[in-house]
DNA sequence: CGGAGACTCGTTATACTATTGCAAACTCAG
DNA sequence: CTGAGTTTGCAATAGTATAACGAGTCTCCG
């Protein structure tokens, strides 16, 4: 089942979740991340705040270079590292996640908890919805074998509801 | 629980399930890939056995440039296509995975049936553990959303057995 | 204040991963 | 043989990510 608060890139599928614009749990805001980053001491610099705004404002996952486009504020022209050491930071301190197989980014859905995200992506619409399985089941197989599970990826490709 | 006949990366692993060097199930065989491709009407030809054949030979994954550097054996070089390609049947076919997080490749451990590898890598040894989940967890987190899973991805980073 | 240490950023270059496109060669059934 | 479909050779290029290094900035603590 899906947790309360998924964030999906699919429109309609957002509308089935009845959720309003003026307060949705859809995902968080650049004011919420802020506020975070005082609480934990952490800095989140103009850089950060204005890819964490970026991911914010897609609809899916943006690859590195997509965000690097749209980073043409400051004039000078973004250079990879700028990007990729926000995304660093965002994904390292749980604000953003990295989706392995398409190599994008998008921003968590589920913030406040260190979590394990399970990925869906369609196909057919390329949406990308962020489940959460409660009790990973990865963590009881490798259990058994000894192996200590300290981050995984959980990515599902198939059919949305939508386009099924 | 790991399926006998898990591949793993790590030696002393392999100790602990009791394999023998002579009719190990750690992996298949050249010869077993043959038949299963006269048997499915797949053309087995010199540059997929060459690529099959060095995963096979690996203790670890490999990626793509790795494979090229180990294929000068026909004197011209060998163009990245000439790799992806091959990569290309041998996943498409089951026979060999791809790493989504690693962008490496390795064979398959469980041939002859359609299924979901969930990959263990050890952040400090480097070994990578191709185990099973029985039921995946995933196909029911989606089944709740109406999302139809066609294949997915499970990889877990850790710490091993042998290094804790 | 002011120095030390840690963190962040700008910049250049480069490494690594993967695909496109087209023509030639091969394979196999009819 | 012949034609359709598949595989390969080859050249170029696209896409993703990091290394290295110096300069600047923040914060803590004396």
């Amino acid at each position: 089942m899906l947790s309360f608060g998924c964030r999906t890139t699919h429109p309609s599928f957002r509308k089935q979740q009845k959720m309003t614009a003026a307060h949705t749990h859809d995902h968080l805001t650049l004011d919420e991340v802020a506020a975070s980053c005082r609480e934990r001491g952490l800095r989140f610099t103009d850089i950060r705040r204005q890819v964490m705004g970026i991911l914010l404002n897609s609809e899916k996952p943006l690859g590195a270079y997509a965000i690097l486009e749209q980073m043409t504020g400051d004039g000078s022209p973004a250079q990879p590292p700028k990007v990729y050491r926000a995304l660093d930071f965002l994904v390292g301190n749980g604000f953003a996640h990295k989706i392995a197989t398409q190599s994008t980014f998008t921003a968590c859905a589920h913030p406040g908890q260190p979590h394990t995200p399970t990925f869906l992506i369609c196909k057919s619409c390329d949406s990308v919805t962020e489940a959460e399985i409660p009790s990973s089941p990865i963590q009881e197989a490798a259990k058994a074998t000894g192996f200590k599970v300290e981050g995984a990826v959980l990515e599902a490709e198939g059919i949305c509801p939508d386009c099924a």
